[in-house]
RNA sequence: GGGCCCGUAGCUCAGCAUGGAUUAGAGCGGCGGCCUCCUAAGCCGUAGGUCGUGGGUUCAAAUCCCACCGGGCCCGCCA
């Protein structure tokens, strides 16, 4: 048994032309088609040993191999094919012994990483952007723990910034109205974006209208315009509770808002606790709300770590402009009680940016308001602050979006000249998430939400699963709803924008989640109609290309798997097992597998029990639902 | 203006870190086939590509380097 049956084959190979050549680890490729299965290019040794072609020649003839066969000596290249008797005798023991463990590799360092991800303000529906994240950070969370890491999972949770205010304002005069409708069982961080988006409504007009007095002709018209926008907005809203947004414009409309926001804003961090309870409550009902999309996902967090705790009532924010001012003279400036960063000298003349993978240009930092209150990037430095101290991690995932490349490299230069080990802070930057032709603005009511997202799947499933007699209930349409959704996000790269589109998201059909789904529910079903546990087989001679692809296929999935871990890159995994599927399910078209004749039928009962482990394996990783009937 | 990212088939994307073989891979969409047989959300066949452009390095470039062109994002007492 092997967990890494590829790396056996590697190291065989290598072993082989070290005998050969006298050079030992010579690097490894695959070979191309029709050339055999790895191949070691050896025209640099050949270049500089003139002798070194027929030495091969010789000596490769004496050569004795277990898992390789075939080795030939073509055009500079070692190449060799495998010995599937053998190899699959391997690669079967292997991944049916180890069953769900198989991929794992046992001697990796047993690392502690957090991965924080999803964070989304509490003030509205998690929407598509979000997805992403949230796809993104729990299947690098699964991948971690799968491959034997101490992983955990934490939600930053923002409820100290301005935005929050505004919910919490309008929330303190619609309290009644949003506990019927829980109790009517509407989503809550729906009922609170309507809250959210309106007050910041009426705080917009309420500004535009200040600011018409004493205007030319040409910027009145400007603003007026501006003004339009946002009543339409709450006009918009009307349309969707109309009890509840007429509340807010009644008991908003005598209250300068933005005033009462920021005064709300200072008090919270000041520990008021009339205002307190108000954002907690406020910010509980969001997080009710998120948690209820999370479940349906299958998206599980250790913590919600709340900024205001970690950040503002520690006083830990304070204290890092303060220690940096000390630390860092140089780069700290202080004018009207504001204090100024200067992250690009400080890049500039530290020259750190190999250390902590910085952009070669970074502006300055402000790290504070007039008023005293923290700013955003000074309270997150204290949250990588705190997660460094209280949690010991040899590294931080954090999955931001990657127009935050600036604030995050400017966290990372700080927490260096703070002494921390910046490099440990890893900035998982992902693109944003399109729309096309319409933008999205949460603050506007505009997004499409995970949740909405999701309902559309669900019907769409639906409407496949009786138009071909499948099984139709809901929990196999949910599990479908949510493997195409998460497979959509997960399958492209992180650094490639995505301009969203329902129909690549909503296809069932190859290289799609439901794809794998259905793939791993035909390999289940061979195995539970055959009744027989494949515990005894042999690998038969003349396998079929199918059969070998497979075996191949199957013995490489740990050295994917790792290669996936140290980059990172999910996107691999899910073209590998894409690739799988697709293998498997030509040979599912093509051999039968229980009416096969005794001997083969043992043997091909083991190929499908190991490739229905290796799905289930990397369904687990990339959280897809596993299904045994859809 | 500066920085970061992206550019591969009509469309959506793998491959680039660590260069490898004059057939560059998938899926969607086209076109043509396959359900008395382990689930047709499947399978088979077929058409479709100057790997953005131009240089350079190399025995060998989609992959590395430089320049340019196109698209996106960032450069706040917002987050």
């Amino acid at each position: 048994m092997e967990y890494n049956p590829y790396r056996a084959l590697v190291n065989e190979f290598k072993d082989i032309a070290a005998k050969l050549t006298g050079v030992e680890d010579l690097q490894v490729i695959r070979a191309r088609a029709g050339f055999g299965y790895l191949s070691i290019p050896l025209h640099d040794l050949i270049r500089s040993r003139p002798n070194l072609s027929s030495e091969i020649n010789e000596g490769i003839r004496g050569v004795k191999a277990h898992y390789l066969v075939d080795l030939r000596f073509i055009n500079g290249f070692l190449n060799a094919n495998v010995n599937l008797i053998n190899y699959g005798k391997l690669v079967l023991d292997s991944t049916i012994g180890l069953g769900p463990n198989y991929g794992k590799v046992p001697d990796l360092r047993r690392l502690n990483i957090i991965v924080e991800h999803t964070s989304a303000n509490p003030l509205h529906p998690l929407h598509i952007g979000h997805c992403r994240n949230m796809v993104l950070g729990d299947s690098l969370v699964r991948l971690l723990r799968f491959m034997g890491h101490n992983a955990s999972a934490r939600f930053y949770l923002d409820d100290t910034g301005i935005q929050v205010m505004y919910l919490a304002l309008g929330y303190s005069k619609v309290k009644e109205l949003v506990r019927r409708r829980i109790e009517s069982s509407q989503k809550p961080d729906h009922v609170m974006w309507i809250i959210y988006s309106v007050t910041n409504a009426i705080a917009e007009v309420q500004r535009i209208t200040k600011a018409l007095e004493g205007k030319g002709e040409e910027e009145y018209r400007e603003l007026i315009k501006e003004r339009d926008e946002w009543v339409g907005v709450i006009a918009d809203w009307l349309s969707r509770d109309k009890e509840l947004v007429n509340t807010l414009v009644e008991s908003l409309s005598s209250i300068d808002v933005n005033a009462e926001v920021a005064r709300m804003a200072k008090a919270y961090e000041d520990g008021d606790e009339g205002v307190k309870g108000i954002v907690r409550e406020a910010v509980n009902l969001v997080l009710k709300g998120f948690e209820e999309t999370f479940k349906l996902f299958n998206v599980k967090f250790d913590a919600y770590d709340w900024e205001s705790e970690i950040a503002i009532y520690s006083g830990l924010a304070k204290r890092i402009i303060m220690n940096l001012a000390k630390a860092a003279p140089g780069y700290v400036e202080f004018k009207d009680g504001v204090y100024v960063f200067r992250a690009d000298k400080a890049a500039a003349d530290l020259k750190l940016w190999d250390e902590l993978k910085l952009p070669k240009f970074i502006p300055p930092a402000t790290l504070n308001r007039s008023d005293g209150t923290t700013l955003y990037l000074t309270r997150d430095v204290a949250y990588a602050v705190w997660c460094l101290t209280n949690c010991n991690p040899d590294a931080v995932i954090r999955v931001i979006a990657v127009e935050q490349t600036h604030p995050q490299a400017q966290l990372r230069i700080i927490l260096k000249l703070l002494g921390y080990d910046a490099s440990r802070i890893v900035h998982y930057a992902y693109e944003m998430v399109n729309l096309g032709d319409a933008k999205m603005s949460s603050r506007r009511g505009q997004a499409v939400t995970i949740d909405g997202l999701l309902d559309d799947a669900v019907k769409r499933v639906k409407a496949i699963a009786s138009g071909r007699g499948g099984l139709n209930t809901d929990d196999v349409a949910y599990a479908v709803a949510v493997g195409a959704i998460r497979y959509y996000f997960v399958s492209v790269s992180p650094s490639k924008q995505i301009v969203f589109d329902w129909g690549r998201v909503l296809d069932m059909n190859q290289n799609s989640g439901p794809f794998i789904q259905y793939t791993y529910v035909r390999a289940h079903s061979i195995l539970s109609k055959a009744n027989l546990e494949p515990t005894q087989y042999i690998v038969p001679s003349g396998l079929s290309p199918e059969e070998g692809n497979l075996i191949l296929m199957i013995g490489e999935f740990p050295e994917v798997l790792l290669r996936v871990s140290e980059d990172l890159k999910l996107e691999n995994l899910v073209s590998f097992i894409n690739r799988l599927a697709l293998e498997f399910n030509t040979f599912y078209e093509k051999y039968p597998v229980i009416n096969a004749e005794p001997g083969l039928r043992e043997f091909r009962l083991a190929l499908v029990k190991a490739v229905k482990i290796v799905l289930e394996n990397s369904m687990g990783i990339l959280g897809i639902p596993v299904l045994s009937r859809m």
